[in-house]
DNA sequence: GTCGCGCTGTGACTGAAGTCACATTTTCAA
DNA sequence: TTGAAAATGTGACTTCAGTCACAGCGCGAC
């Protein structure tokens, strides 16, 4: 049913400014592709050949590094586009791409892409804009994998995971595997620091039920310097 | 002298595209700004105005870590645009940049920036071009600093750092410290790995003047599982 | 129920990275 | 030349990440 995707197209930041006719034209060639629970996108190697829009569900960005673990680079959501980046220049994926849950994508071929951004070039603004944003967030990682230890990035997780204020329980939405993979570091890790955190009364944890007991004390040692 | 702006913003890869008199327009508003070595271009948290075309000489661009240590994230030669990528988010500069040595650069400023990408769509997209280069080279920094020790990166420097294939003789152009930096690591583990590598018999060294006494053996030890 | 399997907790150990302190060498300017 | 500052070499030590092995535990399929 592509008689939908305008509706999604025009909600999207990066196709705001199109008028109408171009949206329907864009509507034309996009392709909903539809993804299960756990399922790639495209993987690391891949030639690139278009982007992708994200109309539910989220996806993972991710880079498996030589020693066979993962880091989870971004997580995108509904209207977010994803892989374009690399459209651009030419070159293969440098990362790969699965969907978080059962997700659902509009495919823009690259070609049908580079005419848009030719016709709009607002298009290329905000794909600049995007990638600006990802150019930050690849600086946040280095930063915090270069000198930060797993029980800060832990905790840091722990703190940003919710947005809303009094939101102190939670349930774990994944594996403590998947956690490390996000964190970048191993399971037992994982294991151990919530374990440790738990005994210095800074959380309680009942299986995958967390509660955040003590949030300042949590926040301060975030504070302390890193040296 | 700004009349050879003209010859200098034609040979970038940026500007390619551009007839002669949008050539022109854009040389009027870029401003020579000259830099002694380590004179800095801008800072991380700096509120972006423009953007820089080394002219000569070269850029290093690079991230203050919160434990004082730096990395290095790329280096730029004549023809390269800098801080091209967050001047389009609006966002301020997440690194710093350095001139090396001696370097002339133009300055283009922001609202000129926008107004030529509007005009000429092709320049946008050999911006996304570059951001997708550096988005690369961000996943190639990430995945060497999460699974690989300092004596690889060491021996992957060495040998990466001159193109001429028999070129096994060099002067180290750089103190410890700053390899150190580049490499992510501190000075004592380069001056260690390196009396280890010469030890082995891979290397030999002299004060800064380093010869590669093996280089099929060092390539064989980054060809190994890294795991 | 109970068998099997994926997830989790934990102790013991290894090895790399980084810190500190200090000795030694180079460099370069007066 | 020489004297101070910068750069380098090195031993001893600490800390932390990661590995291995293994012991529960929880839960669904049958």
């Amino acid at each position: 049913m592509p008689h939908d995707s305008p509706q999604v197209l025009n909600r999207t930041e990066l196709f705001a400014s199109l008028d109408d006719s171009d949206i329907g034209a864009l509507s034309c060639v996009a392709m909903r592709r539809n993804f299960a629970a756990r399922d790639k996108l495209f993987n690391e190697g891949d030639v690139c050949t278009g982007l992708f829009i994200v109309v539910s569900g989220r996806v993972r960005i991710f880079k498996t590094l030589p020693n066979g673990r993962e880091q989870v680079l971004f997580f995108e959501g509904p209207g977010a586009p994803v892989a374009e980046m690399p459209v651009f220049d030419g070159g293969r994926m440098p990362v790969s791409a699965a969907a978080v849950e059962r997700a659902v994508t509009l495919f823009i071929p690259l070609p049908d892409m580079r005419h848009v951004c030719k016709k709009h070039p607002e298009v290329s603004l905000k794909l600049l804009e995007v990638a600006g944003k990802g150019f930050r967030r690849m600086v946040e990682i280095l930063e915090e994998r270069a000198c930060s230890t797993v029980r800060r990035r832990l905790i840091s997780w722990l703190l940003r995971r919710e947005q809303p204020e009094r939101c102190d329980r939670f349930r774990l939405a994944m594996s403590q595997e998947e956690l490390a993979a996000e964190i970048g570091t191993v399971r037992e890790l994982i294991s151990r620091n919530l374990a440790r955190l738990q005994g210095e009364g800074l959380i309680s944890m009942d299986g995958r039920d967390m509660r955040i007991l003590d949030r300042t004390g949590l926040e301060d040692e975030l504070e302390e310097i890193t040296d």
